[in-house]
Order: C-alpha cells, then sequence, then structure tokens
RNA sequence: GGAGUUAUAGCUCAGUUGGUUAGAGCGCUUCAUUCACAUUGAAGAGGUCACUGGUUCGAGUCCAGUUAACUCCACCA
C-alpha cells in the first residue's frame, strides 16, 4: 500500500466517523459529561506542529473519555485575532495595490470575511487529516452572532456595574498597525542608541540644569522638569522656570521622587504627551500636555520645521539645532531596549488616545479567592496567575482596527457630537442602531463608537459564550465548567488569566477545573518557530510522509506538561519514521494473529499457560498504567508504555513463544491484541479502527468499543 | 530589577510520592536472514545524572549556593 491508499482509507475512515455521528455530544444523555474545549486558533495563515500537537492531546483525551462512557463534548472554534489578522490581511491587500482606505469599512469587511474562509477551509482541512473528533456541529467562530451576544452581555454588564470607563489617556500605539495595543502585545528589541545631555537654562540666569534624553524630539513637547527630593545640584532651582532651548517655553522645575537618583542626571524632562512615567508625573502636577509625535509617527505642527517628518530624521534635525543653540553638554552612545509592536516590530509611540478600560481590580480579587479550585499542569502556574492578578492593572479593550466586535456604544451626534461618555450622556449599549430618538434632543443621528474590543474580550468569555451564555441553555448547565483545557504558556496572561476572571465573574465558577499548558516546540536553538525565521515545520508534510497516525504518537512524546523541547524537521522524520515502523509492526501483527490463523486453533482458552499468565499479567500492568496516565495527563507516559509492550513484550517474546503452541495461543493473542488496538485507539485513531474492523467479532465502530479492564 | 524553567548516553528526551546493576528512540559496533514483519531479530559499547555543600540508613529525585542556557513580567530619562 502507498502513502496515497493510505491517505485514503483515513480518508474514508474520517467520514464514516463523521456520518455515523461518532463526535457528537448530547446534552440530553445520561451519560455523566466530560467536556473539554478546543483553543481557537487564530484565523491567520495555516496551523504548525505546536496546534498539532495541542490537538492530539485534546484529541486523545476525549477519545478516551467516551470509550470509558462519557458524554464527550470537544467544541472546536476559531478566533477572530483582531490586529494579527488585520495585519496579515493588509499586508495581502498590499500585494494587490490595495488598502483599506482605498476599500473603505463595508468593502474592507467584505473581503476580510472571503479571505477568513480561505483560512477557515485549511483549518478543517488540518483537523480533519489530524483526525480530531471535535463535535463539529458545535462549532463557533468569536465574530459569531452567538459570540457577539455574550460580547454584547459583558459590555454591558461591566458598564451597569461601573467597570467601564472611556477617556484620553496615555497608551502604547503603533503607528503601523494605527491602534493602540496593550503592555501585553509589545516586546522589547535592544537597540544602540544615543543618550543626549541636554542644557536647559534657568530663566533669569546662566546656570542651568542638565537633562539626559534618547528623545531629544520630544523636547518640543516638554511641559516641566522634575529632579529627585533633595537633589545636590539642582535642588536650589525648584520653583522656577527652566526654558526648553528649542522653543523657549517655561518649564516649572520640580522634585518628585519617582526621578531615580542614579539614572542620567538625576533630573527628568516631563513630557506628559509621550512618555508614560511623565505622564503619570505630569498629571500629579497639573502640567500640560503636548504633543510633538502624532498617530501615524510624523512630527506635528508643534515642531514648526521639523513637522511632517519622520521621528527618526526629527531626532537627529533636533539633535543639531540644540547643537547650534549649544545647549549640547554631551552625548553617550546608548544601548537600551525599545518596545516594538509584537505584531509588526514598529517602536510603539507612547500617545494620549481616547480609549475605553475596564477597571479590573474586583475580577482579579475574586479570581485570587478562586484559583485554587483550577489544577493546573504544571503546579506552579497557580502562583505565576496568582502573581498576575496581585498586581493587575485596568484593562485597555478599545482597538482602531475594523476586524472584531465594533464597540457596541451609540452617540446621539446631535447632542454629544464629541462622543463623550457618562452616565448623564447620551449613549446608548445595544447591538443595533437604536430606533427612538434621543432622550435629550430628540435627535435621530447615532453614530456608533468606531473602535472594535480587544480581541481578549470576547476570547476570554470563550468558555461561556461557546455554550450560549448569557443564555441558560442546557450546555450551559452540563458542560460548565470544562473539564479540560489545554493553552501554551505563552498566553497565560492573555487568555487564561482572562477566562478565569471573566467566568468567576459572569458565571461565579471557574471556567476549567484542569488546565494544562503544554510546552513549546522550538528550533534546535531554543528559538520559537515563526513565519520570519522560516523555521516552522508543517504537520502536513509530516503527515504526508510518515502518516497522520505515526505523527501523532511522536508529538506525544513532547505533550510533557510545561516542557519546551527542541526540534528540527529531521528529528521529527526520525520520530516518526519510528512510529511508522510501529505502525507497519502493529499490521504485521494483526497478519500473524488472524491471517495467519491456524485451522485448528482453540477457540476458548483457560489461559492457564505460564505464558499466556505472563503476557495475562503485563497486559494487566498495561491496561493500569495507560488508564493511570491518561488520567494524569501524561500521554508521553501512556503511549511509551504502549509501545514497549506491543513490541518488546507482544511481538517480540510472547508471538516468538506462541509458535510452539500457535493453536492453543490463539484466543490469548486475539485477547490480547484486541485489547492493545483499544488501549493504542486514543493516540493511533486510524490504524487501530482500521484493524478494529477486521476483527471476528468487533462494534461498528472502535469508537462505541469499551475502554478495556484488567482480567 | 522581579519571577520561573532547564542542565541525565553522540543527538532529542523520559525517569510518578527519595529505595536494588539510571531508561527509550535515533545513531554506533558485532551477528542472524527464505521465520507475521529488513519499515526485522539477537547481542553489545556508551552516562562521576552541570558544579559545590547539606538533609537521610539511602539523593538523578529533597534543601541551599555556584555556573550556564532559555522563557515570562516590570523598567530603561
Amino acid at each position: 500500500m502507498d502513502k496515497s491508499d493510505n491517505q485514503n482509507v483515513e480518508q474514508k475512515l474520517y467520514e464514516f466517523w463523521d456520518k455515523e455521528d461518532l463526535f457528537a455530544a448530547n446534552p440530553d444523555s445520561d451519560k455523566k459529561p466530560y467536556s473539554l474545549l478546543m483553543p481557537p486558533p487564530n484565523v491567520n495563515g495555516e496551523l504548525h506542529l505546536g496546534h498539532a500537537m495541542e490537538q492530539s492531546i485534546m484529541d486523545a483525551l476525549a477519545r478516551f473519555k467516551r470509550m470509558q462512557g462519557f458524554d464527550v463534548l470537544l467544541l472546536p472554534g476559531v478566533d477572530h485575532a483582531g490586529i494579527l489578522f488585520e495585519g496579515t490581511f493588509n499586508k495581502i491587500l498590499e500585494k494587490e495595490g490595495l488598502s483599506k482606505y482605498k476599500l473603505g469599512r463595508e468593502e474592507w469587511l467584505k473581503r476580510a470575511w472571503q479571505y477568513k474562509e480561505e483560512v477557515y477551509n485549511s483549518f478543517h482541512k488540518t483537523w480533519t487529516v489530524m483526525g480530531i473528533s471535535a463535535d463539529w456541529s458545535r462549532e463557533v467562530f468569536t465574530l459569531d452572532p452567538k459570540v457577539q451576544k455574550a460580547v454584547l452581555a459583558e459590555f454591558k454588564a461591566f458598564w451597569d456595574q461601573d467597570l467601564l470607563y472611556k477617556g484620553a489617556y496615555i497608551v502604547q500605539w503603533c503607528p503601523k498597525c494605527g491602534t493602540a495595543i496593550e503592555d501585553l502585545e509589545m516586546e522589547y528589541q535592544d537597540r544602540e542608541e544615543k543618550l543626549y545631555f541636554v542644557k536647559y537654562q534657568i530663566e533669569g540666569t546662566d546656570e542651568y540644569v542638565t537633562v539626559a534624553t534618547a528623545r531629544p524630539e520630544t523636547i518640543y513637547a516638554d511641559t516641566g522638569i522634575a529632579t529627585y527630593p533633595n537633589h545636590p545640584k539642582f535642588s536650589k532651582f525648584v520653583g522656577k522656570n527652566a526654558v526648553n532651548p528649542l522653543n523657549g517655553n517655561k518649564l516649572p522645575i520640580f522634585e518628585d521622587e519617582r526621578v531615580e537618583k542614579d539614572f542620567g542626571t538625576g533630573a527628568l524632562k516631563i513630557t506628559p504627551g509621550h512618555d508614560p512615567l511623565d505622564y503619570e508625573i505630569g498629571k500629579d502636577h497639573n502640567l500640560s500636555i503636548l504633543h510633538a509625535v502624532d498617530k501615524a509617527g510624523k512630527m506635528t505642527d508643534l515642531t514648526e520645521d521639523l513637522s511632517g517628518l519622520k521621528i527618526g530624521e526629527a531626532r537627529e534635525k533636533a539633535a543639531g539645532k540644540l547643537e547650534t543653540a549649544e545647549a549640547i553638554e554631551k552625548v553617550e552612545d546608548y544601548t537600551h531596549s525599545v518596545p516594538v509592536c509584537e505584531r509588526c516590530k514598529t517602536t510603539v509611540e507612547p500617545l494620549i488616545s481616547e480609549e475605553w478600560f475596564v477597571k479590573m481590580k474586583p475580577l482579579a480579587e475574586k479570581a485570587l479567592k478562586h484559583i485554587k479550585e483550577v489544577n493546573f499542569l504544571p503546579k506552579n502556574y497557580e502562583k505565576i496567575l496568582s502573581d498576575w492578578y496581585k498586581e493587575i492593572h485596568d484593562w485597555s479593550i478599545s482597538r482602531s482596527l475594523w476586524w472584531g466586535h465594533q464597540i457596541p456604544v451609540w452617540y446621539c451626534q446631535e447632542c454629544n457630537p464629541n462622543h463623550e461618555v457618562g452616565k448623564d450622556k447620551d449613549m446608548v449599549i445595544f447591538l443595533d442602531k437604536p430606533k427612538e430618538p434621543c432622550k435629550t434632543c430628540k435627535g435621530s443621528t447615532w453614530v456608533q463608537d468606531e473602535q472594535v474590543l480587544d480581541t481578549w474580550f470576547s476570547s476570554g468569555l470563550w468558555p461561556m459564550a461557546t455554550l450560549g451564555w448569557p443564555e441558560e441553555t442546557s450546555e450551559l448547565k452540563k458542560y460548565y465548567p470544562w473539564d479540560f483545557e489545554t493553552s501554551a504558556p505563552e498566553i497565560k496572561y492573555l487568555w487564561i488569566s482572562r477566562m478565569i476572571m471573566l467566568g468567576l465573574w459572569f458565571k461565579d465558577e471557574i471556567p476549567f477545573k484542569n488546565q494544562f499548558f503544554h510546552g513549546m516546540l522550538r528550533d534546535l536553538q531554543g528559538r520559537k518557530f515563526s513565519k520570519s525565521l522560516g523555521n516552522g515545520i508543517s504537520p502536513y508534510d509530516l503527515v504526508n510522509q510518515w502518516g497522520v497516525d505515526a505523527t501523532r504518537m511522536a508529538l506525544y512524546t513532547y505533550s510533557v506538561p510545561g516542557r519546551d523541547s527542541k526540534v528540527s524537521r529531521q528529528i521529527m522524520d526520525e520520530r516518526c519514521k519510528n512510529f511508522r515502523n510501529f505502525s507497519t509492526k502493529l499490521k504485521n501483527i494483526h497478519r500473524f494473529i488472524y491471517e495467519l490463523k491456524p485451522e485448528d486453533a482453540a477457540e476458548v482458552s483457560d489461559y492457564s499457560h505460564d505464558d499466556d499468565t505472563e503476557i495475562i499479567q503485563h497486559l494487566n500492568g498495561l491496561i493500569d498504567a495507560v488508564t493511570k496516565n491518561i488520567e494524569n495527563y501524561q500521554l508521553h507516559l501512556a503511549t511509551e508504555e504502549l509501545y514497549d509492550f506491543i513490541w518488546h513484550k507482544l511481538a517480540d517474546s510472547y508471538i516468538e513463544w506462541s509458535k510452539k503452541r500457535r493453536s492453543d495461543a490463539q484466543p490469548c493473542l486475539e485477547y490480547v491484541f484486541e485489547t492493545c488496538l483499544k488501549l493504542l485507539h486514543p493516540f493511533m485513531p486510524f490504524l487501530t479502527e482500521e484493524l478494529y474492523q477486521k476483527l471476528p467479532e468487533h462494534q461498528k465502530s472502535i469508537i462505541l468499543a469499551p475502554w478495556p479492564e484488567t482480567k
């Protein structure tokens, strides 16, 4: 049989399972529920090896629990991945000479949904190929009306509970993506830059205060100078004004303990419009806010002849001007890390922008109280998340994007043209455009808030929204909280922590009982797989070359909770090849037992021969070990036990012994083999089903076979 | 700056609550070959379990420290 035949067989088996509805959960059944929530992959690019591992883990558990007689719900879905999708999609448009602004919101969204369908189809292909036994009738996309309803309920509840506010704050702004991003969406790059020591003359004197800055172009937006308390050189200037060397503005000099004594000169120029710390200090000292850089990353009119320049250029020119004005004391080489946008690697600009926020403290406190109810694997994530909850800060939830849940707030354009927000202001939280006129001015021009919600604002509801919350559905009653959830550790704060907080807040119950953090697959240098590095390994290639079952088995060897693994294509090939050989071994065992069955084979046996006793004793040990290891989510141990037993104990030893008493051993051979197929099914679904259906007596599908018990 | 993880055979990794000669796969060496299976079988070489100290009758496993690598968080005037 060549590869394509194999794939044919697998495809047919999958279609058979699907047609027979063997993956469907049934809320009305009397069986005990076991629910697994698939982490929705981002609708962006293709599924990689990490996804394949993650989904193989969930699928093994689902298949295991089904055979144990549970009503299993393995619920699949896809995340719209706001900023990530929009970035990717805009890049595609760029190649066609288009842009979101050329297309306009409506047309852009139309095309975005088309592209989403393409990605969606490729996801489905991968899931089918991998044999994922999810209940497809319940699949959810995070922009579905179902989720939209949940998001609306969430937003409205936060508003009613006074946890939501909107205002101008300093945010981390990505000029390329054109949106505010969260701290969690930034990363840092080391850059070699210059540190300029700039002299600010004290008004009416020849004296000056020196300040170190890496961003001289923002000097235009300075509105004060702060020194640390009791500065030996500068404290005598406190209360006086310094003169801005670039535009002559008067800058009050004051003390603030947030200025560090040993950094720079001990004095800090305060630029509230372009630095988070300065913003805080400025606010406390009532400084005004000026803008030298706009949201496109260009210099504003405030910077006079630098206006319109990009930041890099402006920096050099500003430095030149300072030089000319003899305001530079010295320049040092300076290596520091610069925040960049995680998605597009553009330098992030702290800017003032109008954004929505959620007050997180009460949610975090509740999460902290109940986090012990979640069983984390590995255990120490309970502490890691607890520490994060203890230092929670407000959640900036608005994004200036088009791809996402548009903020469900409507403003009366006539009496509230600036879209102000407050209990007294006219705004409406409704999914649809309000039909009735504005209460205040009777106007009827309603405008919806232009921004969309942070992706995690909807993903955080995933455990509930997928089951129909805020409706009290029978699904929600039966399957919440989820028995099992898994994810990569890198989204523990972005996603896992939010699901816990939101689940507790809205449902008063933790969202999942077991949270499994699988390790990250990395390249041999320990780097993450990424498109830009081009070091990814396609699960497709492995499946094509070695078969699904072999690829899945290889992945289980890396499914140790919390352990990262270094792999290369070569290493994966070796591993897969090994399990491909194992598949062949299994087929040959089947051939030996059934196709070459002697005509005088015994029908029954009392298993009293020493060889039989021994193999059955080992088999009992295997059943216990595999069951226990799956129940403890130690899939790497379960598969290792199976491999060792089948290859070495069954094939190399027992079958060899049995040749001396072939006919007599037949019943025992059959019993042991059939048991192995069942034990192996969660991991190698296709081959086990194929061989199972060739057994003389069998159920419609191995999926319906009961999980083996010891004899 | 804070936190976490890792260090075991040439390579990639296991090693459950501390308990006899430390395991797997690949790779390597030698041998077998009309045997269900060469996508095979048998035998073998290869490790002072990073280092130092401690607890213990007993430590790869627990504790402290050192070194190295990685990850996350915070910050960087």
